[in-house]
RNA sequence: GGGAGUAUGGCGGAACUGGUAGACGCGCCGGAUUCAAAAUCCGGUCACUUCGGUGGUGUGGGUUCAAUUCCCUCUACUCCUACCA
């Protein structure tokens, strides 16, 4: 009889046992403790990938050992079904995006379950369904009503040729990624909501994320970007242009005001509009530098309008520079040349005046001369007024005092996080629920008519035809019944991802988005798991939407993901033949440390990148799994590198978890007939393998869980070879073994389970427990000579100096080196080490 | 320019709050089994060595009885971000 471990015979068993026993499957119980597992839900583009493989494979593990734990385990997965590359893949192929995105999710779900993930997947959500996006559409409304959401002027790419707005990962080097026309900037009316209301709390509550990557944390808050400093409000003189009397500017350098030798100001600001109103040349200026790439070149026009210096009877210029963002701060700033490199460049450029206001404390070269380098250390004020002699920082707190005083300014924290801008002009996405009235008033949509549903379209049309959609937003207002058209713009598939995770909880459910009962129950997310590509936008906008929504009362919650793990990226060796292609790793042929492809053309050795289609680096799970089964492929996503890490793809690594996949069967099955003999001593190797398996799996050290394994794998051979482990024991030793693998390969422990014949599934077997007194007590307690090893004595952790020392004398190697030296100091850590200091 | 991080054998990587550096795996070498091979099993594998030892965790220094671990210097690489006033 064949004892080999059949990979496809027991992994589609397994399977469809865990499904017919409805094992994964959970419910609310008030008297049981949850734990919620959550990996980022995958856009159906077609197949899974090996990262699908790799962050759902990290995430089963932490499920089926918290369920093995005694927890309720909430393991869901849906799909982020919106998007971009399903109207380009209806394109062309000639199909409509719906059949597209629901035939490649049937696909992968298939996919999915031939790796085993416990999944429950009765919870499974689409988002391109009705039934998910008319409760986003509600939140719309509800936003809407409290001033969440609002409409502006925006700027969008605009694609000449095909007569589009494009996506900006669509704009290539300028442009259209399709026609190659070069791509002009239009400005549209779009939807905003305001994540700026919030930038202080997302701030604040990444102190209290303290299971999350500090990593994360810091680009978040980078992102938010906030910063303390001034406004300060100028006085103009000789304004020819307009009736405004002051200009208002944000500075974080209010101590360098008297180095402040001009004002500039965007050419978008509200001022330099009406200055291109009246002054021909201006608007030429403003032609000119569309084309400047300002990060080289910096360039100003002067206006002729002067600035009255706050604190000193003295005028500056005011200019309109490229250099002067809109959408930051105010959209004008003082320029104070001797402490800003590009203030020093544009000064220098137009002949201002640069004055040195702050002395470096230690100042390391004559530093009266500034000449291309600009001062930005922090040091004494001079040339200043009233500041002279005082600290800096001090300075600026003394200026923010006398402004304030003075009413010309005022202390003024800013942020760069701007509003989330949710208009997307696609047709795959979900319909914005808003209708504009022949008499010009926006007037939301009536809960009671949602879902507004996306036009419908024949089998074969990518996107609708003019005439469908000019039929399908022709609509009348609820209200007055005049006249109405339906917003055609869609959300930004961001909206989507940012409130899944609640959803799940009643995904069935259609008068309402979800329980807050269940809410309450589930969330937040006790371990997030995805890759570090979403640290900034996706984790930040539903951080933001979880706060709307408690705002708004939906929810109780502060924040969405208590726990976040970022995985690396899996990665491959890549080849290119003679004429620059990319060559497919399996078509490869190595021969003497060379390589050649099909046609037996030499090829050259690439960099190892992430498998990408365009780099034609990738390994398709699917085959993995049907040469090797599940349970190889996920041991090898497990195995040596941390999770956290890119990890390699390589064939031999494959085919090396393959080998030990079929050992520890083997090895299961040589337990079964192990014969012991009488009056043997008991191990405790095995207590403080599973102890540390199971605190490596708590801290996400998968690699270490599994050289664990090993280990423990080859004890037993160890004892059973040398007949050195009971009977008893060993059986313990076997169970225990099945249960510990479980989370890892979990059909091979399923296969095992029954064959050492216990009942029911692993799966729903309890963690064994280990008893940490066991762990230590006879050691090799290590002697060292001045520091460096010169021998082991056995000891026990309790035992006493002399004790120790007495052995240690005794070693053979320390007698010769002891012989005529004196012992200076002698230190002892038990269960630690014993170190001898010789003169 | 700003920020975060990494550096240990031929390779992936271990080493708890400073206490036997290289666990575990791959690869390689040797052996067993075999007509032979594959598979499997056993042993070895940081370097040098006069076999007593000596050196060794990117570089140079420091603290300590003891440093991969703590502090300072420099170097290389990776990622993020970028006119943010």
């Amino acid at each position: 009889m064949s004892s080999r471990y059949n990979h496809k015979v027991a992994e589609p068993k397994w399977q469809k046992r865990w499904q017919d026993a409805n094992i994964f499957k959970v419910e609310k119980k008030d008297n049981k403790k949850k734990y919620y597992v959550l990996e980022m839900f995958p856009y159906p583009s077609g197949k899974i990938h090996m990262g699908h493989v790799r962050n759902y494979t990290l995430g089963d593990v932490v499920a089926r050992y918290k369920k093995m734990k005694g927890f309720n385990v909430f393991h869901p997965m849906g799909w982020d079904a919106f998007g971009l590359p399903a109207e380009n893949a209806a394109k062309t192929e000639k199909k409509n995006p719906a059949d597209w995105t629901y035939t490649n999710i049937s696909y992968m779900r298939n996919q999915l379950k031939s790796m085993g993930f416990s999944i429950d997947w009765d919870r499974e959500l689409a988002t391109c369904h009705p039934g998910y996006y008319k409760h986003e559409q509600l939140f719309f409304l509800e936003m809407y009503k409290s001033g969440l959401a609002y409409k502006k002027m925006s700027e969008v790419n605009w694609d000449p040729v095909d007569k589009t707005v494009l996506a900006n990962e669509q704009v290539i080097d300028g442009r259209g990624w399709r026609s190659g026309a070069l791509v002009e900037k239009k400005n549209l009316s779009q939807w905003f909501l305001k994540t700026s209301n919030y930038s202080e709390e997302l701030l604040n509550d990444l102190d209290s994320l303290d299971m999350w990557p500090n990593k994360v944390k810091v680009m978040q808050s980078n992102w938010i970007g906030r910063s303390e400093g001034a406004e300060i409000v100028f006085s103009l003189v000789k304004n020819n242009f307009s009736d405004d009397k002051h200009l208002k500017v944000y500075t974080t350098r209010p101590d360098t005001i008297f180095g402040a030798t001009f004002v500039a100001i965007s050419a978008d600001h509200a001022l330099a509009k009406k200055i291109l109103k009246k002054d021909i040349n201006a608007q030429k200026f403003k032609e000119e530098i569309k084309i400047i790439d300002s990060e080289k070149t910096k360039v100003g026009y002067n206006t002729n309008i002067f600035i009255k210096h706050p604190f000193l009877d003295k005028q500056i210029p005011l200019f309109i520079a490229n250099f002067v963002l809109m959408d930051y701060g105010l959209g004008a700033v003082f320029g104070c040349p001797a402490h800003d490199q590009r203030d020093l460049e544009f000064a220098l450029k137009y002949n201002l005046e640069v004055i040195q206001v702050v002395e470096p404390a230690k100042s390391k070269q004559n530093s009266n001369k500034i000449k291309n380098v600009a001062i930005l250390g922090g040091g004494l004020m001079i040339n200043s007024g009233f500041l002279d002699g005082v600290d800096n920082e001090k300075a600026k707190k003394e200026v923010i005092k006398r402004l304030e005083k003075e009413g010309i300014g005022n202390k003024k924290i800013n942020y760069k996080l701007r509003d989330w801008g949710i208009s997307r002009q696609r047709y795959w996405g979900c319909p914005i629920p808003i209708l504009y009235r022949e008499d010009g008033s926006v007037v939301p949509v009536k809960e009671k008519d949602l879902p507004v549903l996306l036009p419908t379209l024949g089998q074969k049309n990518p996107s609708p035809t003019k005439e469908e959609v000019d039929e399908w937003k022709m609509t009348t207002c609820p209200i007055t019944g005049m006249k109405a058209v339906r917003e055609t713009d869609t959300f930004d598939t961001f909206f989507e991802s940012s409130w899944y995770f609640l959803r799940y909880c009643n995904p069935r459910l259609n008068n309402k988005p979800f329980l807050k009962e269940d809410i309450n129950y589930w969330l937040p997310v006790d371990q997030y798991i995805g890759g570090v590509e979403h640290a900034i936008l996706h984790l930040l906008y539903s951080r933001f939407f979880t706060k709307a929504l408690r705002d708004l009362n939906f929810v109780d919650i502060n924040e969405p993901f208590t726990g976040l793990f970022t995985q690396g990226m899996v990665t491959h060796k890549t080849f290119k033949d003679s004429a620059g292609n990319w060559v497919e790793p399996n078509k490869i042929i190595e021969s003497k440390g060379n390589y050649f492809d099909s046609n037996n053309e030499q090829v050259e050795v690439g960099k190892i990148e992430k498998m990408s289609k365009s780099k034609k680096n990738v390994v398709n799970p699917s085959s993995i799994i049907d040469d090797y089964g599940a349970d190889t492929a996920r041991w090898f996503m497990l195995s040596d590198s941390p999770p956290e890490r890119d990890l390699e793809w390589t064939d031999v690594g494959v085919a090396s978890s393959h080998k030990f996949i079929n050992k520890i069967w083997e090895t299961c099955i040589k337990t079964k007939k192990y014969k012991a003999p009488h009056g043997l001593s008991k191990t405790n190797k095995f207590d403080s393998l599973i102890k540390s398996v199971s605190e490596n799996i708590e801290k996400f050290h998968f690699n270490k869980s599994v050289a664990n394994i090993y280990e423990y794998v080859n004890e037993i051979n160890k004892s059973m070879e040398k007949k050195s482990i009971s009977g008893d024991n060993l059986k313990r030793a076997a169970k225990d073994l099945c249960i510990i693998i479980h989370p890892l390969t979990p059909h091979l422990s399923e296969e095992i389970w029954e064959l050492l014949g216990y009942e029911g599934f692993c799966a729903n077997a309890n963690w064994p427990e280990f008893k940490k007194n066991d762990v230590v007590d006879m050691i090799d307690l290590p002697v060292q000579v001045n520091g460096k090893l010169k021998g082991l004595i056995p000891s026990k952790n309790n035992d006493k100096e002399e004790v120790v020392l007495e052995k240690a004398k005794n070693l053979p190697s320390l007698k010769k080196i002891l012989k005529d030296k004196i012992i200076g100091k002698v230190i002892y850590i038990p269960g630690k080490i014993l170190n001898i200091v010789i003169k």
